[in-house]
DNA sequence: TGATTTTGACAAGAAGAAATGTCAAAATCA
DNA sequence: TGATTTTGACATTTCTTCTTGTCAAAATCA
């Protein structure tokens, strides 16, 4: 399979070629966690997925769990950067935590794969993995922190630093959306977007956050 | 190993010589489950662990991811029945929210096997497992109704059953404890009671759920 | 006691995968 | 063109695991 792969060596430097074959295992690894689970996936079928052989295989990953961990921080990385990105040209009409929260629904619905990397196959693999989903989970949980920072100006950051709040709003959207992810994405993407937009009116209407704050939370 | 096991099988009924044996089946997938996760536990081990030998694993269970789906169960019933407890024997003089946080973060703590297979092992295995997981969130789901339910007297039911603020609230706690379990169960219990006992007061006293529903939540 | 059931130890087949190694063909370069 | 590098196919080795099967010893029953 894949026998008719171009090979220019000549033209493209050897450096480039390995990342191209690199950025090829890592879609392939999408694609195999993604809709047949870690476990379920064999290195020589990834390599079968990216037109390539083992040999290239290790040429760029440790083993199997290590193109795991990095298929899973790309991920990771690119939502945050999405996410950042959304947060500061808040050029953008819609409100930022609306913004943010369309991303990422829009992004898990589009490509079930993501969700079934980021939510279900990168646990209880193995330490190293769990140790790259405490630092994607960290990463997310700042998202949030930043998103709220934006959304309710005046928010004391250290509070929002040192409690627990930003964890739960991050948990609360996590196991919104693997819930959606595992009812086959139903009800559809705008019956969501709209229970959470009434939802994050009702926040902002009720003052809860301001009010929780301003009350005197350390007292 | 376990050379000194009693074999009395005249004493015993013959079925009731199986439901030991896959008791301590079920305990010693914990065990292995829990602690070398389930990726890294083998049906032999396993059965070292109870004292048995896999003919008898093979007798109560069709394979390890049954066995798993079993502890995994196992594990759900117990803490929704500990919780169900305690929100209908309301003679506790502690807040039954509270008295359920409580619960929860004291099982875990004392017991990682459980948080590690409840929230790392089960995911990502196989469908059927995933649906035994789906089917565990769900009453996870009805607890926190549950107990919104109690400790918002006067709450809409109907408006809990079709939001998504049970499952959001659910999932806070989910993420709150998984990050607990990560960071090795630190800060101490005493100071996540704290931290969560303060958090619910300040949401009473903004009488946050109260003003969302009579506010007019679908207007 | 002698027969029978239950049990534990272990063999062994079947299957699959991880990871490395070999080698010739294809592409490229000089 | 001829040499060299890169590549793809595949063999191989080494494991590991699941799962079934065999068989004698221990416990029990009559």
């Amino acid at each position: 399979m894949a026998r008719d792969v171009k090979r220019k060596y000549g033209g493209i430097g050897a450096g480039r070629r390995v990342s191209e074959r690199r950025a090829k295992l890592l879609a392939a690894g999408l694609q195999a966690f993604g809709t047949k689970g870690f476990a379920g996936s064999s290195v020589k079928e990834i390599c079968g997925l990216a037109g390539l052989t083992e040999r290239y295989f290790y040429e760029s990953f440790a083993n199997k769990e290590d193109l795991l961990r990095c298929v899973y921080h790309g991920l990771v990385e690119d939502l945050v950067q999405s996410a950042e990105q959304i947060l500061k040209s808040g050029g953008s009409r819609e409100d930022p935590a609306m913004a943010l929260v369309r991303l990422f629904f829009e992004t898990l619905r589009d490509d079930p794969r993501i969700a079934r990397v980021l939510y279900f196959e990168v646990l209880g693999v193995s330490p190293a993995i769990d140790a790259a989903y405490r630092e994607g989970t960290r990463k997310m949980i700042q998202v949030v922190k930043e998103t709220v920072a934006t959304a309710f100006p005046g928010m004391d950051e250290q509070f929002l630093e040192r409690s627990i709040i930003t964890t739960g709003l991050a948990g609360a959207v996590n196991l919104i959306l693997m819930r959606w992810v595992l009812e086959g994405f139903s009800p559809p993407l705008e019956t969501m977007l709209d229970e959470a937009a009434l939802l994050l009116e009702k926040v902002r209407r009720a003052g809860f956050l301001t009010r929780i704050i301003h009350d005197g939370f350390r007292d």
